[in-house]
DNA sequence: CGCCATTCAATTGCACACAACTTAATTGTG
DNA sequence: CACAATTAAGTTGTGTGCAATTGAATGGCG
């Protein structure tokens, strides 16, 4: 009796609104600072992923961020036209698409050095209080993901591989 | 020295990662248990707006959930074509339009009533943990709003009104 | 060797999210 | 009262995000 029904609507508002409402500020701090790199958001965090691997297919691309192809195609073609990116098709698997940085892509993080400093005064977070609420939450990403699964309607632990 | 650039980069990676991820892991969840109701998620959030307050012109609406008529209108338009809203001019201004539940759309909050339950089951988290998550979600978005004003092109104190 | 299940990218369709613009109504001011 | 500035919705265009499908290539298995 503590959490009528009533109650339990208003706090679910604001669990999964908190967080809706954090990710939407970030990206709005990230398309200001990054108007000038002239990368998206999610731009950014491919970029981020290549500066740091090099080069990789985009099914390895998807598994660092989550994304799946029907994302990434559009995104990656779009960094390929701003001449970032070069796509080619693998030698040994013809199913497989390289992705690599090109000397502008590479030569952009320079410019993108800064980037992190902006952002983490943005916040007003000391690099401790950062660390603990990523690792919050990831904690719940792992959460959900797997109740993501369960409760999926053909949630069957066949999906479950492994 | 402790943290080279390259740390830098990496570290600004794992934040703004976590958040986007973990904002797309509650979505997933989200739309797996809110397809029975035949809502999306930001529909979902509309409606929670609207059981709150019963009947609301579009510009309070936005406020509620930051989001502007660009998004609103597409969306509230789909809720009445649902038949869970009517959008009615407001007779005193004609400007606004008044956002109504239907019969439909107020009876659907009795089974919406269990989706709180199943979410917070989700996350494995209990109310004291959800609780502390949201402050610390909430500050950041207040600090990342205002440093997006500050940040922002024409970050000229003309736009900060008051 | 030949066939079928699997895998990878790309494409299609739908739904946000947001900037920029348009249109209509209202308010403030002379 | 008339007119400029403001305000509210809606529209347009771009860019994700994801489910579902397609098409090409690979690998396993008889």
């Amino acid at each position: 009796m503590n959490t009528p029904d009533d109650d339990w609507l208003r706090l679910d508002q604001q669990i999964c609104f908190s967080l809706h409402a954090a990710s939407r500020a970030f990206n709005g701090v990230y398309r200001v600072i990054l108007k000038d790199l002239g990368l998206t958001y999610p731009q950014y965090l491919v970029m981020l992923v290549l500066w740091e691997h090099g080069e990789l297919p985009v099914k390895k691309l998807g598994e660092h961020l989550r994304l799946d192809s029907g994302t990434l195609s559009p995104l990656l073609k779009r960094l390929e036209a701003a001449g970032l990116v070069s796509r080619e098709r693998s030698a040994r698997d013809e199913r497989s698409v390289e992705v690599r940085l090109t000397e502008e892509g590479s030569a952009l993080r320079r410019r993108a050095l800064e980037v992190p400093r902006r952002i983490a005064a943005s916040t007003g977070f000391g690099a401790d209080e950062i660390r603990a609420l990523r690792a919050r939450l990831d904690e719940l990403t792992t959460a959900l993901d797997a109740a993501a699964l369960a409760e999926s309607p053909g949630g069957s632990p066949a999906d479950a591989r492994s």
